[in-house]
DNA sequence: AAATAATCTTGATCCAGATCAGCAAAAAGT
DNA sequence: ACTTTTTGCTGATCTGGATCAAGATTATTT
């Protein structure tokens, strides 16, 4: 997997995207002031493809843009100092990247395409402009970022709590609602981008594991994986291997 | 421990503590459009205090404030549908509480006081009201929500990633570094308001274990635990042992 | 000051998931 | 089409930290 910054600048997208569906569409819309769907131009500078394998951005680069993907997925990962790795989360349409970069001056992550990639590009300081005369830019903003904690807690419970099952029916859960949430229909098989290693080092776990467990979730009737294709069979049974987070309120 | 809504109501605070090390003061000093170091006013709409035990919020509560800790330390916490809890941060002085909950109308986590404790209350939607007219504010809002990220990422790393001794040294160092900032010096003792169970929570791990591996800290040399209280004693062999994230840029 | 409850501590045992190993299947490169 | 590399799969073994247990301190209540 060839690793370097090779930009394929604005293309054509071969599958049609709306931009209805995205993380971002409340501020593009915003910032553009209209109702044009597709036309985000204001907020928007540039578009371009990755190719798997290529950097969205590395850690020391210097922080100007936050990223939105259009079409396909990233992966964003930490590292500690004896060089381990901790992916950080797997990211596909209309989801956005950068966030953790915009305090400061350089990126301390790193985000890579796991499959050719179509992302927005949103120049940070140009969105702090705009939002001087779109004050609710900055709010809508806040909003993004405060689920983004959000996620990250519910990550942490995931990784200091739950065991091998938990932590795989928790993923596969998060994947099904992002399907569903795209596709309205969880019918057609779903790509798995990531590999087994991937989604072991996301969930705390080895790819061994992920595979077994993988294998038992099949056995039971519950998900069929093909090659890189998963199909979801029974959402009721992963849900309740899941022990999601409870949302509602808790009499004491 | 009852686990009960008592707020004392604004009172003289028993130690004095100024505004100048707080994670809000850029913020507060904004807002009130001065250099007045200690009147902050103008965000802050009142002051409490909560006594061991009591709720800051609680899951479900409709969420108005975000808080600051004034004096004192306060524990966040998310849980999972069968009722397991992982503690999400241990927040001390100047430290900001209930950034999960700005997108939306209902806390998902819980803040409980770990000893009295006094906080600042900000109301959020007097905050937006503010930041009409002083654009920064909400800038600097984001700069505090991303480094809330990047730390929830951080901890990702820990908790996915290191063993037993790198997580609780890694704690550990993250402790010293609050004295440091806050009492320019490690030598006075530092009061552990959180107890062996809390850390091992925090950090994936039982109880036994984090007591024995500070005993190995101990017998090493490294610090000393008196009762409630902690020395440091060698503060780069548990930077060593911590196995830190990397910030700096990596040559690939 | 005594009673009670919570927390800390240390040892013995256990087990979920890591590690090691080796082959199978895909994917990528030539 | 063929080689090479990467990823997936499955079994055998090992181990770090969990669990279980029980006494020692410290904190809280009466």
């Amino acid at each position: 997997m060839p690793k370097r910054y090779i930009r394929t600048v604005s293309l054509p997208t071969l599958e049609y995207t709306t931009c209805k569906d995205c993380g971002m569409y409340g501020l593009c819309r915003l910032a553009s002031n209209g109702e044009d769907e597709n036309v985000t131009d204001t907020l928007v500078r540039r578009r371009f493809v990755l190719r798997r394998g290529e950097f969205l951005y590395r850690s020391g680069d210097s922080f100007h843009d936050i990223y939105v993907v259009r079409h396909g997925s990233i992966k964003t990962y930490v590292f500690s100092d004896d060089g381990r790795t901790q992916i950080t989360g797997f990211h596909g349409q209309g989801e956005i990247i950068g966030l953790d970069a915009l305090d400061g001056t350089h990126f301390a992550s790193e985000a890579i395409a796991l499959e050719t990639t179509n992302v927005c590009e949103i120049s940070f300081s140009h969105f702090q402009g705009l939002s001087r005369n779109i004050p609710d830019l900055l709010n809508q903003m806040l909003a993004i970022m405060s689920q983004t904690i959000l996620r990250g807690q519910q990550m942490m419970l995931l990784l200091g709590k739950k065991n091998a099952t938990e932590k795989l029916a928790t993923y596969l859960m998060s994947l099904s609602r992002h399907i569903l949430d795209k596709n309205k229909s969880l019918h057609p098989p779903y790509k798995l981008t990531m590999s087994h290693r991937d989604i072991g080092n996301y969930l705390g776990l080895t790819q061994e594991t992920v595979c077994r467990v993988l294998a038992r979730f099949q056995e039971d009737g519950i998900i069929k994986i093909e090659t890189k294709y998963i199909y979801f069979f029974d959402i009721d049974r992963l849900s309740k291997l899941a022990s999601e987070i409870r949302t509602e309120h808790i009499a004491d």
